[in-house]
DNA sequence: TTGCAAATGAAGCCTTGGCAACACTTCTGT
DNA sequence: ACAGAAGTGTTGCCAAGGCTTCATTTGCAA
């Protein structure tokens, strides 16, 4: 122990993973909110700011803010007193966002994750995970569930 | 579709999910902070402001704000122009979160994904596993890979 | 039709975590 | 011993994502 630091090694390519880790996270209330208006459209047609702040636990002027940051992304538009839509953009975003939430939900449950805890720990972790791990999660759980088992998956929808 | 909105149901629990992600957020950036620090205090014996902030990809200012945080929730000291040391809480903080963090890449791995992505990943999502979580990680992971003792036996005679 | 409650908007505050620029201290090599 | 390099501290800026408070608009029910 109690070596010399190094000159270039190691500390040149280990911040990489804070980089990306921080890159995730500026998406990840842009992701929450695209699919939750999205839900909400699916519910109701329209996606109120009221409705948004209540389901992501926040005040409506927060939510605002949110949606605002949204519009400015290209991902939704709204009018005044009017409600909340995605473009096509947004809509997009929401369903590869929605599809990525079932997959590490189902993952965490396929390892033996309670129902519970794998939905709220999922809500977080989601967010980080890549193309390359989605993958990898979809082929486990293929290999790991026999097709029968994954029926309603593959038909209906929740 | 198109219906109404419910009184209570749904979006009285559904928040809570957000809530949770949001705190372990919150946890991330110390958690990141204390176990490099506990890295370079077993590598060089101390953790330098520089060092830290080389390894975790900001400026200097940043890293020195983060310190400061940490000094405040006491998990750190520190004098002016000496090195960051860890208190007892810190250092305990770091042993359990880089446990977790290996934890977190063993099952990555062991689902599939590549080992290099598994490290991206993992440093992103580790700050949202759940003890219960974790504690079925590594049972996955106990079966996934057996011990080489039994593993010998399973896979020996018929 | 109109009055009131609910929804929305707007303003201002806070904390966190980034940054650059500049000042000061410490360390190191000659 | 000391000058220059390296490290550290400080200040001030920004954006994001929380919040409260207050103003305005909408929509509904009487
Ligand atoms: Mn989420
Ligand atoms: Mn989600
Ligand atoms: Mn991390
Ligand atoms: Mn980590």
């Amino acid at each position: 122990m109690q070596q010399d630091r190094p000159e270039e090694s190691e500390a040149v390519v280990e911040p990489e993973r804070f980089n990306q880790a921080r890159a995730a996270q500026s998406m990840a209330v842009l992701e929450d909110y695209v699919e939750m208006i999205g839900d909400l459209i699916g519910e109701f047609g329209e996606a109120r700011i009221t409705d948004i702040a209540q389901r992501m636990g926040v005040t409506h002027p927060t939510a605002t803010k949110a949606v605002s940051r949204l519009k400015r992304e290209g991902l939704a538009i709204s009018r005044p007193y009017r409600g909340v839509f995605l473009t096509d953009q947004g809509a997009a975003m929401a369903e590869r966002v929605r599809a990525r939430h079932r997959t590490v939900v189902d993952l965490l449950v396929a390892i033996g994750v309670p129902a519970e805890t794998a939905e709220l720990d999922a809500e977080g972790m989601e967010h980080h995970v890549s193309d390359v791990t989605l993958k990898a999660f979809e082929a486990f759980l293929q290999r790991a569930l026999p097709p029968r088992d994954r029926r309603d998956e593959a038909t209906g929808k929740g």
